[in-house]
DNA sequence: CGGTGGCTTGAAGACACTCAAGGTCTGTGG
DNA sequence: CCACAGACCTTGAGTGTCTTCAAGCCACCG
């Protein structure tokens, strides 16, 4: 119990690096004073940096800490009853890890690199207690949860009802807000994911999603180039993301 | 604005109400003290019932309070771009509702009782502060939001890649367990949705879900009777949901 | 240089959707 | 109480999409 294995003891060292992590806006949760910034580091830990394929933590281990990806991605599984692995997330710089393992003190998900990755971990016990810095941390990820909550909500919802192509476009629609928000392009990125990785988590055949990919090009909306996506089209993307030109409701 | 139109101001009112609601237990975070138990009634109020159709809350409307439902049904359903309505949730006693608004202080859909129905209303201004009683309710409806998040999670990403009948047969064993734990039959419910609502739900169109209905009649796994639904073969239904004896894994 | 894993492409079949029509239930007004 | 209207539900036939199975390609790495 109490913590899982690799995580770094050296709280100083850490702070050291948090502060200079060019996320600080996105880890924190509002603009603080310096004076606050000081003590909201000590909230936080740097681990060391994952490899590859490197596990932060399984499905079933105790919770005790959620994390910030500060470079790199990962993914998150879970295994079902029937054996198979569904990937419920990617994870991209800046975007929080683990929350969902609050609700029954597990993680409900294994969660790997998929690619070199470094993460800030937040122990949650220290989120306890009335200090107007927890509070407000409290609160951002209050806001922060509810919002996930209804966005994962409706996205998958609504792929339920879509065909292969609009769930694609939709899925790098998402993406492309994600690599936004982080002050990257929205037009070109590199995801580390592989064909299959990205069918597993929408639902779609690998052999679909390549030949999507293939006829996007074909399209002109998007090229690609192994696992560098450009998005030509936007606009064309968007429209095939909403559903126009495909098929219709049914309520 | 301010606070949405049909809300009565009774507070008083409210609270000899709430002490009898039966749902207490579950509206409360925790087993409270009197004394505790007073000061949480103070936070809810009771809201006159709502009619079949009728609307709790619009798409949109600034978030102010939440609700947790006493009797009846609710089905929450988003007005996406393109015009059409997805139901993202059904709402059955003991349940919160609007968890989702807090993120953006908006509410992301429109809830409308699908029967006659009655809530408690929780202003959300009452969940501020230190009170251990607040402090502890915060605690509890973190908790209920990760919870949740996962479930929906695994839920509808795994549905993604199921045939119908999985898809269907998933929903009654969700439907069952919520029953059950409200200390209803498992077995045998009645469902105040129609058809529609469910396979909009679902990402079904309504006739598939007759079908299937029909089918699982036939095979003597449920008996239905217009919205009253039974299950006769509580391990078959699971088997079904769980996947096995249907398609396999592909990742 | 051969092996491995990931990616792409082709062909055949299953599944769920659309369209269409008939049946049933519910609520309303005479 | 009955008749009617409208919504809801069921069932059938045909079609398009996505999956599965199969094979080949490519890049990376021993």
């Amino acid at each position: 119990m109490t913590i899982h294995s690799r995580v770094l003891p050296l709280a100083r060292q850490t702070q050291a690096r948090c502060q200079s992590c060019g996320l600080s806006s996105l880890c924190t949760p509002l603009t603080l004073t310096f004076q606050e910034m000081e003590q909201f580091r000590s909230l936080t830990r740097q681990a060391p940096p994952l490899h590859k394929r490197q596990v932060l933590f399984q499905q079933g281990a105790p919770f005790t800490s959620f994390f910030i990806v500060r470079s790199g991605s990962l993914k998150q599984s879970s295994r079902l009853p029937s054996g198979e692995d569904q990937i419920t997330q990617f994870f991209l710089p800046g975007e929080w890890v683990g929350l969902d393992g609050i609700g029954d003190q597990r993680y409900p998900g294994s969660v790997v690199a998929l690619e070199t990755t470094t993460v800030c971990e937040v122990p949650f016990q220290r989120l306890e207690g009335d200090h107007p810095l927890v509070v407000e941390m409290r609160n951002h990820l209050f806001h922060a949860m509810s919002r996930e909550m209804h966005h994962e909500r409706m996205l998958v919802r609504l792929l339920l009802r879509r065909t292969s192509d609009v769930r694609l476009a939709s899925f790098f629609m998402a993406m492309s807000a994600r690599f936004q928000r982080r002050g990257y392009s929205p037009y070109c990125f590199r995801l580390a994911m592989s064909r299959g990785d990205i069918g597993n988590y929408l639902g779609l055949a690998v052999e679909t999603v390549s030949r999507l990919l293939s006829r996007f090009q074909q399209q002109q909306l998007m090229a690609t180039r192994g696992r560098e996506f450009q998005i030509l089209d936007f606009e064309g993307l968007r429209r095939l993301a909403e559903g126009e030109g495909r098929q219709a409701a049914h309520g």
